[in-house]
DNA sequence: CTTTACGTTTACGTAAGCGTCAAGCACAGA
DNA sequence: TCTGTGCTTGACGCTTACGTAAACGTAAAG
């Protein structure tokens, strides 16, 4: 008997817990229309597509960009293939999208950059201090 | 005749124009402690030292960090020498900063990983689309 | 049948990061 | 002396991203 991949559900409080954020955050984010859960009834009922957002509207976060932006950036994951005005337009905004983050690269880089330099120098200073006390 | 190296000021629109920031941003950080002027009167004049931290500053903006994460990390670059525990202090402020860049690298770099999928497939797309309609 | 757990909406509160007047001083040129 | 230009300090306003009750529904457990 093998295993039969029933779509697996999760209830908002199940989110919640395992992304580590408030049921306030997680409606708050469908009201900015970022999720879209099913309702059965009144309650939430969250599918797997509805989770992959959350990981990256997450990961969005974390990366600092707005939770507008952050919509159009997920939404460029499942938009549907759509006809040729729509393809232009996405692919137009991943260049938008990648100059971006190429940008925060160059700025993360040079920012860890300069934090070893620090380091480095503060360990220096601090090696001379212990020396000397012997 | 060689150049005599005079320490340059600015005024505070200068280094608006400059970093094309509004005046009402460089007094709110330095309201926030971020830059410190030295005053002519009444007038603020900005010294090499708050050129260099308005660029910072900036960067920092630039990578999602909020104001007051700016502030311990710019004051981590002009922290005099000072005694053992300030070094060892600042070292600890230091790894735990770059904790916190190396999971936005990952972040990053899944981000444009992702990207670049998408856009693969949204080109792919388009290709189709094109040939068919030849 | 009541408690407990878990869900719901509505709505006001708040901190951050500025925008946007308002009102005033100081100095330079016509 | 008037006008303009650039600076100053308040002080209120606005948006984002939620926090925090209040008040209520529902379903299983004791």
């Amino acid at each position: 008997m093998h295993n039969i991949q029933v779509a697996e559900t999760w209830t908002i409080a199940e989110l919640a817990t395992e992304y580590d954020v408030t049921l306030r955050t997680i409606r708050f984010y469908e009201d900015r229309g970022l999720l879209t859960p099913e309702r059965r009834g009144t309650v939430r009922v969250y599918h797997p597509r509805d989770r992959v957002r959350l990981a990256l509207i997450l990961r969005g976060k974390r990366l600092g960009f707005s939770l507008d932006e952050i919509a159009t950036i997920v939404d460029m994951y499942d938009t549907a293939p759509g006809e040729e005005g729509q393809l232009v337009y996405l692919l137009a905004q991943i260049a938008h999208r990648r100059a971006d983050l190429e940008q925060r690269r160059a700025d993360l880089e040079q920012t860890l950059t300069d934090l070893a330099e620090v380091e480095a120098r503060c360990q220096a200073d601090l090696d001379a201090l212990r020396t000397r006390r012997g």
